[in-house]
RNA sequence: GGGGGCGUAGCUCAGUUGGUUAGAGCGCCGGCCUGUCACGCCGGAGGCCGCGGGUUCAAGUCCCGUCGCUCCCGCCA
């Protein structure tokens, strides 16, 4: 016989009785009866109740056991009895007589309990990281998360696309998020950056001539954190193909997620394939968000004209000074109480918002504080406009174009909470699509890129050269489910010529360029594929399949929220011989945050 | 950097308008128990009420400061 095991703990049945086994693993559980004690057995696989009795000399010294110890058991299956079924238990129909047991290593006092549904602290479940894998949940959420990215591969290759690695000592990146350094030795004065997504070695990729690259690919960002927002680090699905326009892209991840989810989904529902795509405009108007969680009914309107020159004079000179109104209806809350909408008024100021205000459509008409501010003709159009009945009602936001998309966005989503619209046992995918090329910088009031300055601007030369900036649109995409967003990609900029004209209008000139994207422009230069790609977030799809809040849940090892680990001391002071070899010298004083 | 929440037994938490000896469940220790499966019953140990200061006859409770954790904003092309 084995020395440790014959069989799992999780795959004994009734076909196996009278047969001799011996199961290793952790004593989760005992019930001692006093001349008769239960135990527990768990491992990876499951749970496999032993027995044992007065009878045996062995019964002192499992009495003694302590939970989470580690124990091999030998002795015989034995059927249960009908009343003594678990019936929860697959291994439930038998039970282990135990003839033999060896403690293997023995367990201290725990600090944080295994076998309970309760969360001990963030931190102490994180300083006792092994201990907290071991529960059932977490457990389960880290298998789930290494089946979803064996998914991922075996359809991404499925469909013809070739894992590559690329480098993670790399040069700094010069746009967007804070870079991880490492400083090298032989360079004294010198660091690597770790990357912040393989972009760049992607898209060389396709240049090389390699047509349809991807990778489960670790991703560094020097930004704070946030519950759907690994500190520090992350991984996601990079890939990238040559020869393609935006829907050959779309073509191309469609079915691998929407495989992916449907594989893991259980009983919840999945929007078909195509998902939707929405322009950004239109994304921004009727769910006030680039990321619109479409499990929400609600739409948004846009109801400017019909308080311009209204009777409610806040509003028609707002407008007339420039302001927009969107209207957000709330479905079947005109017979709410008034403190319904008081209480939503008081959150808004909270949000920092004027207030929040309101028209009740009932009996034909409107009631309300700004109702009688407004004629029928004005309320028949308000309701109209916003696809709202009699017994609805029609919140109001007023400001700047864009402060009033982002609140109005708040407020669907607060009475989608409020009011339970909300399906949690959906995906609903989309695809946001036209977003942007440049914005205007509201501070410095200069225009700056959007997104990634590599994409490639809708109207491509002629566009930039032609249009208003901020009219041009790139190709540039997001994919979203249930209002997170899983990634944002593109369709590259692979031409010298266009790259030179678009960091013009952001105020770069063709030296800087130069300066900074060196070894990308050179490779543009000798002949580049058109291509593009995009690169959903690995651990989000596992957190939205296992439906957990905190991005942390579905990862083996997180750093907590500031960027530590509790369990490893990362990160920790170094000897001081070790920075002289980096000729690093600590003489300045803290950084502030 | 800013804002919200939390900090009481090993763990999860309760603790009223400030009131005398700070509680519960789980865990731990001891006793009883031969069919439990979150076993049950009896008993016990275990507290710098995060830390420092203040108000008060009296502070876990009120005030100020500070530290830690967490969620959000900024930030995240």
């Amino acid at each position: 016989m084995h020395a440790y095991r014959t069989h799992s703990c999780g795959e004994l049945r009734r076909a196996d009785a009278g047969e001799t086994v011996r199961l290793s693993g952790w004593v989760h559980r005992k019930r001692d009866h006093g001349n008769l004690l239960f135990l527990d057995l768990r491992d990876h696989y499951g749970l496999t109740q032993c027995v044992v009795d007065t009878s045996s000399p062995l019964f002192a010294a499992i009495e003694q056991l302590r939970p989470e110890s580690v124990v091999t058991v030998t002795g015989e299956v034995v059927e249960r009895t009908p009343e003594t079924v678990n019936p929860k238990l697959p291994t439930g129909g038998i039970e282990i007589r135990i003839a033999e047991f060896t403690l293997q290593a023995a367990a201290e006092l725990l600090p944080i309990q295994v076998a309970s549904d309760e969360d001990a602290g963030e931190d102490l479940r994180l300083a006792y990281r092994f201990l907290d894998l071991r529960r059932e949940r977490v457990h389960r959420n880290i298998m789930l998360r290494s089946q979803v990215i064996a998914s991922i591969r075996r359809r991404m290759i499925g469909q013809g696309f070739t894992e590559f690695q690329t480098p993670i000592l790399t040069s700094s990146s010069p746009e967007g998020a804070r870079d991880f350094l490492v400083p090298s030795r032989l360079h004294p004065g010198k660091f690597y950056a770790l990357p912040q997504a393989p972009q760049q070695f992607k898209q060389l990729l396709m240049i090389a001539g390699f047509d349809r690259y991807f990778q489960i690919a670790p991703c560094f960002r020097d930004e704070d954190s946030r519950a759907d927002r690994s500190p520090g680090e992350f991984y996601q699905l990079d890939f990238e193909m040559s020869f393609v326009t935006q829907e050959d892209v779309f073509a191309a991840l469609e079915p691998v997620l929407h495989g992916v989810f449907d594989e893991f989904k259980g009983d919840r529902r999945l929007s078909p394939m195509p998902f939707p795509r929405i322009a950004y405009d239109d994304a921004m108007l009727k769910y006030g968000s680039d990321k619109p969680d479409l499990r929400n009914p609600i739409e948004i309107a846009d109801v400017t004209e019909i308080f311009r020159d209204s009777g409610f004079g806040i509003f028609a000179k707002a407008v007339a000074a420039g302001a927009v109104v969107r209207a957000i209806p709330a479905p079947e809350t005109a017979i709410r109480p008034r403190s319904f909408f008081d209480k939503l008024n008081d959150w808004a100021r909270e949000q920092g918002a004027a207030g929040l205000g309101y028209v009740i459509l009932a009996e034909g008409g409107g009631r309300g504080p700004i109702a009688k501010n407004l004629d029928a003709e004005r309320i028949q159009r308000l309701a109209a406009a916003a696809g709202a009945k009699d017994g609805d009602s029609l919140f109001f936001v007023c400001d700047k174009k864009a402060s009033a998309e982002k609140f109005a966005g708040t407020v669907r989503s607060k009475l989608g909470q409020e009011l339970g619209l909300i399906d949690e046992n959906r995906f609903e995918f989309c695809w946001i699509v036209d977003f942007p090329m440049f914005e205007r910088d509201e501070l410095t009031n200069r225009i700056e890129f959007s997104h990634n300055p590599f994409s490639m601007p809708q109207g491509g030369l002629e566009a930039l050269q032609t249009k208003d900036p901020l009219a041009v649109k790139a190709y540039q995409y997001d994919i979203v489910c249930n209002g997170i967003e899983l990634s944002s990609g593109a369709i590259r900029n692979h031409l010298p010529e266009i790259m030179y004209k678009a960091f013009a209008i952001a105020g770069y000139g063709r030296e800087e360029v130069e300066g900074r994207f060196g070894g990308m422009l050179n490779a543009l230069k000798f002949g580049a594929p058109p291509h593009g790609g995009s690169a959903p977030g690995i651990d989000r799809i596992v957190m939205l399949l296992a439906e957990e809040r905190n991005i942390r849940e579905v990862i083996a090892f997180p750093l907590n929220q500031q960027a530590m680990d509790l369990m490893m001391q990362a990160p920790s002071s170094v000897p001081p011989e070790r920075l002289k070899e980096l000729s690093i010298r600590l003489d300045l004083p803290p950084a502030k945050k």
